[in-house]
RNA sequence: GCGUCGGUGGUGGAGUGGUCUAUCACAACAGACUGUAAAUCUGUCGCCUUCGGGCUUCGUAGGUUCGAAUCCUACCCGACGCA
């Protein structure tokens, strides 16, 4: 390969900006739309790599942060890249750090993540920025030239520059990597959403540069990442930016609000340029899968899928179900009739929610099994139906059984 | 038989005269989780309620006291010791 990705476009969704495609990297190919299961630090928690390969996992994405920590990117880089160091040899992805300057810094305490509820509690709503909350000193604070990281894991202090994440992931080796940016929560106001998409347009501009002066751009893509919060003026402004820079792909980022979601993925998509993967960060439930398809985006992370399995919400045909309600005690059906993951042909509801009850960790195996198959297999049949032009009847048959709560 | 210690809500176990429906933990019952500080977190957890409150509990039965899970007496039950 003379490039270090390259993606082509099969099909597109008639009157739509989703498409199928495939991303072709240095670890093997990637059938698009996928979804990227998560493994921050260098593990799918509860899995191993055969498993996800069994499931028909294709990528998977880890966390710069959490490895420049522990154990450390040049120790694994001494181990031969983490390719080498976790087993997993198909395609991946690293995270730049950039959402921890999110989820460490200014949503630090707060119930505010990806996803931010209308109803928030008004004592969640950012009003001052300085390094201290409430006398709990966050763990992130926001420089014009980068961040300081507190570690989480023994306190001490690490600075990010955006040079500094592209170091880290050069020697992660990840096939694909992200620029260093500033996630920024919907309850910003104007001006700081502003402030904040000039510093991570810089920041942009930076993490390319500073690739590319580097061999590993031979071998690793670099993806610029879009923010802008809820304003479609500073979205396709961003859009318009990042898409114009040099990049292999381009990540959206953002928390949102639910209803905000769709209308910011598409103005990105509408002007991010055509011929490059689009990955939409940290999204994940099956209805926003849909919505992300059908507005043209390639690829979809998500911790959700694994989270919630550990703690024993599964998916199903139907909905969201809670292993741990009294029902399933003395269940003795799969977990979706529907499914075929090894987990619902050979293991009942009533011995998982036994596993649970009993906190055995097989539990959060076998439920981390289900429902990386289910999402990963919701993602892939959307491209399936894409390709044979009935994209809009699955998603119909879908979402009219499946219950979103 | 005598003696000692002890019997508290589903469980363990605090509390030894008023602020006690009774700390806490576990269990149970529900909820949350979207680029992972997450095998985590939150709520409920005697009965009734028009959500203001009302009623009933600390082995059983009496008693002392303005007031008892807490003090006294008897009984029942358990552990240990001595016969």
């Amino acid at each position: 390969m003379d490039k270090p990705l390259i993606f082509k476009i099969e099909k597109k969704l008639d009157g739509a900006l989703g498409r199928a495609g495939e991303i072709v990297t240095p670890h093997g190919t990637i059938l698009t739309p996928s979804f990227v299961v998560v493994g921050t630090k260098g593990t799918v928690k509860a899995m191993t790599p055969e498993q996800l390969l069994d499931i028909g996992v294709q990528v998977t994405l880890c966390n710069t942060y959490h490895l420049y920590l522990q154990p450390g990117d040049e120790l694994v880089a001494r181990a031969g890249g983490l390719h080498k160091f976790m087993n997993w040899h198909g395609p991946m992805m690293t995270d730049s750090g950039g959402f921890q300057v999110f989820s460490l810094g200014a949503a630090y305490g707060k119930e505010i993540s990806k996803i931010t509820k209308p109803e928030t509690n008004p004592s969640n709503i950012i009003t001052e920025r300085s390094s201290v909350l409430d006398g709990v000193p966050r763990l992130a604070t926001i420089g014009n030239d980068g961040v300081s990281f507190r570690s989480h894991i023994d306190g001490s202090l690490h600075y990010i520059t955006p040079e500094k994440s592209i170091e880290i992931q050069h020697n992660l080796g990840a096939d694909m990597i992200f620029a260093f940016d500033e996630c920024t929560s919907p309850s910003e106001d104007d001006r700081y959403q502003e402030e904040a998409l000039s510093r991570t347009h810089a920041w942009a501009k930076r993490s390319l540069e500073y690739h590319k002066s580097k061999p590993n751009s031979q071998r690793q893509a670099l993806f610029g990442i879009v923010q802008g919060g809820r304003s479609e003026e500073l979205r396709k402004k961003s859009a318009q930016v990042i898409g114009s820079m040099d990049f292999d792909g381009f990540g959206i980022g953002g928390s949102f609000a639910k209803e905000d979601m769709s209308t910011a993925v598409a103005w990105c998509n509408e002007v991010l340029p055509e011929n490059k993967p689009r990955h939409l960060l940290g999204i994940g439930e099956p209805e926003d899968l849909f919505m992300g398809v059908e507005n043209g985006v390639d690829l979809f992370d998500c911790v959700g899928p694994t989270r919630i399995a550990r703690n024993g919400m599964l998916f199903t045909a139907s909905g969201k179900i809670n292993l741990f309600n009294a029902g399933f005690v003395t269940d003795f059906g799969p977990v979706d009739s529907d499914c075929e993951c090894s987990t619902c042909r050979d293991y009942t509801r009533a011995y998982l929610s036994h596993l649970f009850r009993a906190k055995e960790m097989l539990g959060a195996t076998l439920a981390s099994i289900h429902n990386v198959y289910f999402i990963t297999h919701l993602v892939s049949r959307m491209r399936e139906v894409i390709l044979e032009g009935t994209f809009d009847k699955f998603k119909k048959e879908f979402l009219g059984r499946y219950i979103s709560k």
